[in-house]
DNA sequence: ATAGGTTGATATAACGATATATCAACTGTC
DNA sequence: GACAGTTGATATATCGTTATATCAACCTAT
């Protein structure tokens, strides 16, 4: 009645032992038909699932894979996490997530529960300011790990986007389109990727001989971004185009140009990053630097399944590049 | 080297029996302090962490929680995640989320998976047309459930909105404003909640004696909402405002007017619906019917846990009441 | 009739933990 | 110095599975 059903109860339903009724539901072993159809059918009354814990204690084998994210909200991630769970769940495994927000001590409680609950395999965002005995704690543990856009131990998997590429690909652009007084949004936060892209960036526009470049902070959301434009028009009148470190830092800042009476791509040129939905129905739709996130979900993936399946190879890392998707955000520098 | 550190391990370490170590790293039992220091530093040494899934089929408890949800990228959603496990960690359970994506084959598939891996409480948005045969799964396994949002089925406790009531003090608030030509947007899909919030639409606008009342379908998107409010504009010229099924179309119509060169508040009024952070910083600020998520996130993990602790109350079923919220898409009807 | 092979099932041990029982070595008491 | 009580540890059984070994019953061949 209460309690979930077990081998047990369904062998003494179908009036056998335990293994029988194990080997009768993996279809391994020598079963009579008359007794496979016994056994099935009392596994069937009670509705009965096998517990895949007790079965990876002893197999070994272990189909649970967490997903640790920096931030479950953002558009990007989300359509990420399809591209995974997608891929995943066809092959037969659970993904579970849970959601650092960027928090290094959440983030630590977090992982540890994950170890202690088993979980085959670690997909994972690194959260800012990880400290290194979380790296060893996992090393310890040697559970299969790929970590994801943030690249910071060369010892682990990683899938990633040439970042620093990609800004200096827009950055060239809007040269291109005769801009000179370019900035960066982004925010403060050191991490690898916002480092690499500020590197593309600077990069890019020393190569157009341009002056010193102005770096703006703004947060990761659409308000922020904003606000952040609107702040920087007054200190920097001068600048006649920025980049943005996302799309929703890009979304805010082509708003706040609309409600300056400034119109995006022909006052002043905006390109996001990522290509979210939103990017492409927004009015203006946003210029922005696409990756595509459902596929890189997919890749990273693949590879965590890889590494289960050879926990011996040399770490993979693989990075992919960001197209330039040009839209109405940007345009001609005034002249 | 390879492989987890086990008791095993760390008993051979620490040279003390197996019963002894786990006895000191939970703290029962009589110890003397000088093993205790050994083992403890054994365990550090190996970065020892028990494995709770041989710890839970042991003891029988299980503070693993599964959160099955309808949509991840749904801010409202995202949200209420955010008060779920606020709590949940606090009281030291893992709460790992799957999406099912209003997908009832793969929430059969994930709440399966989550049977097998044990888990001891589950969290749940059921998604639209899910077959009973899944709740009889539930209840034949006798894992503590609380469906939430979607009232489907009594014999579970429930969290959810008063849907009927809060469409209802919308349409009313209308009215009052001088609106007679009302519309509501919303989706095909039949959920319960869409059912109760139509009802209530329905029921305001005939205590207004308004003519026979405009449901106008839309998806549950930003992308959707303005592109209904378009149509729904060249059907129905004489509807003077919208009451929206989420804030997502809520902000999608408002822009749709601005598009159309109206001014929301003044030529067309809009209520949104759940009041996410976008709602108040949007150009113009959405007027809602505010629910606050985390809150709700909090008090539906409440009664998981009590539910945990006291598996014999009757069903426990917990509403609340969306707060009408005042911005500036809402003003009076022209005369 | 006996050895050897096949068939269809069960017995047993193990995974990593916990709960309960047991036990040896001290302690103190009269 | 014998007995009871305490202290600090270990032995053993158990949770729900799976892997391996074992075994009885039947068949076949010489």
């Amino acid at each position: 009645m209460a309690g979930k059903p077990t081998l047990g109860t369904v062998a003494k339903i179908a009036g056998v032992s335990i293994p029988t009724v194990s080997q009768v539901l993996r279809g391994t072993g020598r079963i009579s038909d008359e007794t496979r159809d016994r056994v099935l059918a009392a596994a069937k009354q009670l509705r009965y699932l096998p517990d895949s814990r007790a079965a990876a204690m002893r197999s070994g084998e272990n189909r649970e894979i967490g997903f640790v994210i920096n931030q479950l909200q953002n558009p990007f991630n989300a359509e990420v996490i399809g591209g995974v769970v997608d891929l995943l769940e066809a092959e037969g495994f659970l993904v579970s997530i849970v959601d650092t927000r960027d928090d290094a001590k959440r983030q630590s409680r977090q992982l540890e529960a994950f170890i202690r609950h088993g979980r085959g395999g670690l997909l994972w965002v690194p959260a800012m300011d990880t400290p290194d005995e979380v790296f060893e704690l996992l090393a310890a543990q040697g559970i299969p790990t790929v970590t994801f856009l943030r690249h910071v131990r060369r010892d682990l998997d990683h899938v990633g986007i040439r970042d620093a590429d990609a800004t200096h690909v827009a950055t060239r652009y809007l040269g291109a389109l005769g801009h000179r007084n370019i900035a960066y949004l982004c925010g403060t936060d050191m991490t690898m990727v916002r480092r690499e892209r500020i590197a593309g960036f600077q990069r890019a526009m020393a190569a157009l001989g341009a002056k010193p470049s102005v770096v703006w902070t703004c947060e990761d959301n659409k308000l922020a971004g904003l606000e952040a434009m609107i702040a920087l028009r007054v200190a920097h009148p001068e600048i006649t185009a920025v980049v943005c470190n996302g799309d929703m830092v890009g979304l805010g800042a082509s708003l706040a140009l609309g409600r300056m009476g400034l119109k995006p791509g022909e006052d002043v040129s905006v390109i996001g990053f990522d290509d979210i939905q939103d990017a492409a129905v927004a009015t203006p739709p946003l210029t922005t630097m696409a990756v595509h996130p459902h596929k890189l979900g997919r890749k990273l993936a693949r590879i965590l399944l890889d590494r289960i399946r050879e926990p011996d190879m040399p770490p993979i890392v693989s990075e992919v590049s960001a197209e330039l998707t040009i839209r109405s955000t940007t345009g001609p520098a005034k002249t």
